[in-house]
DNA sequence: TGTTGGTATGGTAGCGCTACCATATATGGT
DNA sequence: ACCATATATGGTAGCGCTACCATACCAACA
């Protein structure tokens, strides 16, 4: 009766097996097909079987909206990032689609532009959806987004950067760090008159700063006029137009920290036009180390990132979080590695 | 007495206003706030203005997974990429994002990593949800991805390539011409000993290949014992590597192209290292003009590809034909162009 | 023997929204 | 006056799933 029922009635759905088909055809009532799906610990081996036979049967696959509906959660895990085009999180976000593999979680992307406005709009479209996680770029959340993060009900990771006070967790390392560990190296390798050029100045570009500045003051060799910033996105060509200017301002400088790649291959490259030689005219170190510093001739010195290891790691620890496995560590250094190449030398005598 | 005893119950969801707290306050029925929000041409404007001070002070949002299960349709654009790494991808997605605005849809990305299959996987899970739209790359999905392509009863656009039979929609260009285009430039500059190096050789490297193999037997140069290919994904130090090997096997060549920029870069790096004077020893061209090839010493020439465009307008029609709108042009052929630069002015007399 | 407690399964009632149809009122033509 | 048509709103019944509670059964205990 029901059966002929539906099949007179127009039906909305697109005639899809639902959970009520395999439940009839097992021979069992709705709810214990659910339980095969989410627990099956819970149903006798005998039954699951059973069950199990009438899903394949039926191709049956349940539906994610549904599910989200009845169960106030989705299988959603919401990632925001500042940009697509910055390789920096290209490498995160194959680490992150590396770790979610084949389980049943979604990554829903954001692109923030850079912008904690944008990123708070985002963040409330995602959390409607009920995430299962919510993974953020970086520190520095306008407090409503930190409120929604604390109110989301579900476990957060802010990646990219350590610092105090974590929503959750945090997967991360120290930009402040890292720049003064590049800046002791140019120091150690005999540079005296160390410049900075940065593009788009984000928080973490400004604690690579902050580590600079901090090296060079600590050995007595700090020079405002030679840190030369914009807040234009970084490009090789924006390197290339930094050095040319600065190198205009300041012909004395010795050596370069660019605060990344970019602009360090694009400083290198006006290097080479300039007949400017590196590293003894001037040394050149980014930030990063991307796999073409290694390759650039003269190879490029830089800061090697864990970037597919904190996308990697924060989505296992989000996952492992979700599924109500204890997280022991609730914030992770990932730490830096100097790749020291020829780029940095040291000055010719 | 309903508003008590929803009070008085445990709710299950989080609490937040429903449609029904929003139609009680505005004093009309759930079913003219839906209204509202998904046709407010439907609804009087007196009322239209009631129900839209009574959304704003209660801060109601509609739940999507609600939305989603009522009306069998999500918000959810589907977009399968083979690579989030290659940058190339990186700004077909910029695009997309840019062009999705203010919208209501999201985008749901999906990663096959170059593999059919994956592709197949993915294409069944985002089915599943309904998708108001899906985006694929490349023209060369299974039997069964197409089908699932035709029977998702959404628009679908693939992109990065035009070609016969479209699924529905196509924004791309023909990487077999473009091929031929930039190996008739490197002939006309004078080079006659044209190499080709490819990794990764998927299926639009292979079109590229192809248009190399065209232009090239046209004029009775075709050489198959100086095209070097690897199915490893591309890099700037496989582009080193290619370069040498293809050397150390074939001394003779005057020209190469690169399958693509990383490669070119790679090779041209070699070339630096070896003291290989490029364009006159040998000239180089790469395919998609990166940003870095105009800023690299000396300049590299490439092949123009309208990235970005192809992301924005691929969304674009696919929102446009959620809409209802009428799309004119099912596929679009958005070129290339030649970025003619130093690294292919012609061998040294 | 009755009680307790655990395990396996089912029934019911939603989750928050929209499709579909019904109803009420206005408009116009004959 | 009638009917046909259009416009504006409401009522009902789900969409497909799971939370919550009830029930049946069995074993173990006093």
């Amino acid at each position: 009766m029901r059966i002929a029922d539906r099949g007179n009635r127009k039906r909305r759905g697109a005639g899809r097996p639902t959970i009520a088909d395999v439940a009839r055809l097992a021979g069992v009532s709705a709810i214990t097909v659910s339980r095969v799906l989410r627990n099956p610990g819970k149903v006798s081996a005998e039954l699951r079987t059973h069950v199990e036979a009438a899903i394949r049967s039926l191709g049956y696959v349940p539906d994610p909206n549904a599910r989200a509906l009845a169960s106030s959660r989705s299988d959603v895990i919401g990632v925001i990032v500042p940009s697509l085009t910055n390789s920096v999180f290209a490498d995160v976000l194959r680490g992150m689609y590396d770790s979610i593999g084949g389980s049943p979680y979604q990554i829903q992307l954001g692109n923030s532009r850079y912008s904690p406005i944008e990123e708070e709009r985002l963040l409330a479209i995602f959390t409607r959806q009920r995430p299962s996680a919510l993974i953020v770029t970086g520190i520095d959340q306008t407090p409503a987004s930190r409120t929604m993060l604390e109110q989301a009900g579900c476990p957060v990771v802010q990646i990219m950067e350590t610092g105090p006070d974590p929503v959750d967790m945090m997967v991360g390392f120290s930009h402040r760090d890292a720049g003064a560990a590049i800046v002791s190296h140019l120091l150690q390798s005999g540079y005296r008159k160390i410049a900075f050029i940065g593009a788009r100045m984000d928080p973490r570009s400004q604690r690579r700063l902050q580590g600079y500045r901090d090296s060079l003051d600590a050995a007595g060799l700090a020079d405002p006029s030679i840190v030369m910033t914009t807040p234009a996105p970084s490009s090789v060509s924006l390197g290339r137009d930094l050095l040319r200017d600065l190198l205009s301002r300041a012909p004395d400088i010795d050596a370069v920290f660019c605060n990344n790649d970019d602009l360090a291959l694009g400083a290198l490259f006006e290097c080479q036009r300039s007949a400017i030689d590196v590293p003894r005219r001037l040394g050149v170190a980014g930030f990063n180390d991307l796999e073409m510093m290694a390759v650039a001739s003269p190879s490029l010195s830089s800061v090697r990132t864990y970037r597919y290891d904190m996308g990697y790691r924060s989505m296992k620890m989000a996952v492992d979080a979700v599924q109500g496995q204890d997280v022991e560590t609730r914030v992770v250094d990932l730490g830096f590695e100097l790749a020291i190449r020829e780029s940095t030398a040291g000055p010719g005598k």
